[in-house]
DNA sequence: TCGGTTTTGTTCTCGCGTTCACAAACTCCT
DNA sequence: AGGAGTTTGTGAACGCGAGAACAAAACCGA
């Protein structure tokens, strides 16, 4: 079982390592615009905020794309994680609760400058239903079929109360989306194949709360 | 050095515990609320998505608060997490940037119902100025030092572009804000006893769109 | 051509987090 | 009262990830 690094795609790239690589693919993009042509692991640590061996750990999982005492090609670098994150292509995505969250990612561009394409927005309310948010109609939730069907749709974005949550997820599962981005405050339960990533930013600001209260209080008793 | 529990609150929890503690409290805020009184590790830990015997090992770090042969008091448990999560207190916050996102946060109600209160919206654009945004003002970011003053603000949210969070987090800094939850896709360098977390929702797309590749492509090779 | 310099790719070790498994502790029923 | 049943709290084993350290590989200059 030699982990030989195969020439087309590493075979089992660990979960901590993918969290990363997104971050590399910025800062990767970042030092392309500004006009940086070959970076030392060094450099790309610091821009990505981790430590160089962890960068060439991480980088190693993907193939020996670097050149001893010399650094990567910053865009020949860039492409393959791209690549192997999969954003070289574009993915089409609904997102479903057009509230004051949906709206505000409806109108981030970061998305679209990522590879992700934002195809339909759809909400329950028919008030919504006039609406055009980002350039985008608001569309009844019951078109997710249709539409999920017609743009293959494999990533699915919950926007709304945590009490509709579940049941969205559902409709997304049974319409052959398989990946959902949750920032409803509620646990989803999905088939094994579905994975979900949920962000939740009461839990974010709880853990500083957290960390906030030891340094004031003085943890010592 | 017995590992005691202490009456007052455990030295030191791991953070992959801290970080799940919010997620534990809103499953028995749930239960709380549709009338159950006692609940064991098992249900308590369905109802967050964990294991069992996970939620067990956490919650004793924070003493020992179940019966055994019984379970938890729904309520007691509650209390004592949010005790030591810090939320029985008000956190006050400010939010830095009220463009799509930034609005939608304002708008957050989930905020003010876990134990954070806004203060204060601030933005450097001064047409937003005029703007009133979930009843609060929308003020000029000048104003951060003295609203950081006069209601001892340690929690600060960013939600600028990528190119202003680095200016903003260091005048949040200087103003004594040593927790920092940072929305804007880019490093924040901060001192040492300067807490950052931060939310990505690109890269958070990015995992989902590598395990999607992987799926539909079919890693075999 | 060859030694010196630089930087990558990898090995090794350590610590943290997860999970299993079970003794201790509590309730309930007879 | 005492035994059966239940559930907690924790010791121990295991696997993964972080970081230090170093050998291999490239470049450079003489
Ligand atoms: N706004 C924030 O900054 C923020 C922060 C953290 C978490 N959240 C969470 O994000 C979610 C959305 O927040 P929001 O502030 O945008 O809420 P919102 O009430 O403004 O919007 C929710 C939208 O979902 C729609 N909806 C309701 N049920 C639906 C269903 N079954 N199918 C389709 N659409 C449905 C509603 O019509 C509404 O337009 C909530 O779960 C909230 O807890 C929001
Ligand atoms: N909108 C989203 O759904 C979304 C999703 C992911 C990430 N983000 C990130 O969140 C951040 C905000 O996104 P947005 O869509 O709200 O952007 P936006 O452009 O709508 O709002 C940014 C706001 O910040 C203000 N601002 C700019 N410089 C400032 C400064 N130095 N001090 C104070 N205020 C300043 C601007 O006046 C504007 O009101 C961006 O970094 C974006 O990449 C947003």
């Amino acid at each position: 079982m030699t982990a030989r690094t195969s020439p087309e795609s590493a075979r089992d790239i660990p979960e901590a390592t993918v969290a990363r690589l997104p971050v590399y693919l910025r800062a990767l993009v970042t030092l392309s615009e500004s006009g940086t042509v070959t970076c030392s692991s060094e450099e790309l640590a610091v821009a990505a905020g981790v430590n160089s061996a962890k960068l060439r750990k991480d980088l190693s999982y993907l193939g020996s794309y670097g050149t001893r005492g010399v650094g990567y090609d910053v865009d020949y670098l860039r492409y393959q994680i791209a690549r192997e994150i999969g954003v070289t292509q574009d993915w089409p995505v609904v997102i479903v609760g057009i509230g004051n969250l949906g709206q505000a990612l409806a109108n981030y561009s970061g998305f679209r400058s990522r590879g992700f394409r934002v195809v339909a927005l759809l909400d329950a309310n028919p008030d919504r239903h006039d609406e055009v948010v980002a350039g985008i109609d608001v569309r009844p939730f019951d078109h997710l079929e249709q539409i999920a069907r017609d743009h293959a749709v494999a990533i699915g974005v919950i926007a709304t109360p945590a009490v509709a949550a579940q049941d969205v997820a559902d409709r997304m599962v049974a319409c052959g989306i398989t990946s959902i981005l949750n920032f409803a405050p509620t646990v989803l339960n999905v088939p094994d194949q579905v994975d979900v990533r949920k962000v939740d930013l009461s839990i974010e600001l709880q853990i500083l709360a957290y960390h906030e209260q030891r340094k004031t209080h003085g943890a010592a008793g």
